[in-house]
DNA sequence: AAGTCGGGGCG
DNA sequence: CGCCCAGACTT
């Protein structure tokens, strides 16, 4: 029987605070979007990071706004060029709801991205986590900020187990929301997620193993088995990126020629299933199937 | 509440 | 090989 979680104490999470504070003060990581206030910059880079670790995303990041430096040019681009850029990235409906989110902006908000909680999570692409991030990163809000990082920081030091519900640590966060500095308690907490509480934890260099409920008793972690995935390659996401992958290299493909030119060994029983993943893809909106000239290309 | 959506790196 | 990642969205 696990005592269930009550109210944090004060004591705690200001010991918490001073820990994070200083941590980040001295140590945090220098990423390309903390060198940066601009909304638009700051909105880019939640939306890249959303499920993709930091190290994948920092040259994309590089290369799309170098290419898209404003929420203006971004709006103003062609779907096809944002994919072009995106591409390699993962998760390509991100890149049509961050672009269908800069038109949006442009169209309904003068172009200024919304400081706004509510707001933000109207817009398409943005989600709990990723208007808050905005709302505190741009623009200083005091609104709790919580990945997966956080989650797993404020659970373990907190509760002491590394499995509290996504409800249990909404509350935990609320109550430690600091008065000021909202968002380097924040990043604080990312980084030392990042680095020492790991899904498998590294407690021994932690800054906050002294403060940690789950540093003391130091139970493994215990976590939910996951559905099998299977293999990747052969998997129906595995060419849903072949095919996103092939349009960004050429203006168009015959439907007939894709499954050809996505699979090795493509033999004619592949073409039904092939040819309904091309769909689906359409159907979302990412690329475009004209059936009556049986062109394929991207959105 | 459960599925879907990429891709790469690491243990 | 399985697990994980600054989640969002659909069903």
């Amino acid at each position: 029987m696990v005592t269930p979680f009550i109210r944090p104490a004060a004591s705690k999470i200001k010991t918490l605070h001073a820990r994070v504070r200083a941590f980040y003060r001295t140590r945090r990581r220098d990423l390309p979007w903390r060198r940066t206030r601009d909304p638009y910059r700051i909105l880019v880079s939640e939306v890249m990071l959303q499920q993709t670790q930091v190290d994948r995303v920092i040259p994309k990041y590089a290369a799309f706004l170098s290419r898209f430096p404003t929420l203006a040019s971004l709006a103003r681009a062609r779907l096809a060029e944002v994919l072009r850029v995106w591409v390699g990235l993962g998760y390509n409906g991100r890149a049509l709801r961050l672009w269908r989110c800069a038109r949006t902006i442009a169209r309904d908000h003068g172009g200024a991205v919304p400081s706004k909680l509510e707001t933000l999570y109207e817009l398409p692409g943005v989600g709990t986590y990723t208007a808050a991030a905005v709302a505190a990163f741009a623009f200083g809000k005091r609104v709790p900020v919580v990945d997966v990082n956080v989650r797993r920081v404020l659970s373990r030091t907190m509760t002491g187990r590394d499995d509290a519900s996504a409800q249990e640590v909404a509350r935990i966060a609320r109550a430690a929301l600091p008065r000021t500095g909202n968002a380097c308690w924040t990043q604080g907490l990312m980084d030392i997620g990042a680095r020492f509480c790991r899904p498998s934890p590294r407690c021994e260099r932690c800054p906050l193993r002294a403060t940690c409920a789950y540093a003391k008793h130091g139970a493994p972690p215990i976590r939910a088995a996951r559905r099998a995935r299977g293999t990747f390659v052969d998997s129906e996401r595995y060419y849903r990126g072949r095919i996103v992958r092939l349009l960004c290299a050429k203006p168009s493909v015959a439907l007939a020629d894709l499954g050809r030119q996505v699979k090795e060994r493509f033999d004619a029983r592949d073409g039904p299933w092939l040819e309904r993943i091309a769909h689906k893809l359409a159907r979302e909106g990412l690329i475009r199937i004209d059936e009556r000239r049986d062109r394929v290309r991207l959105a």
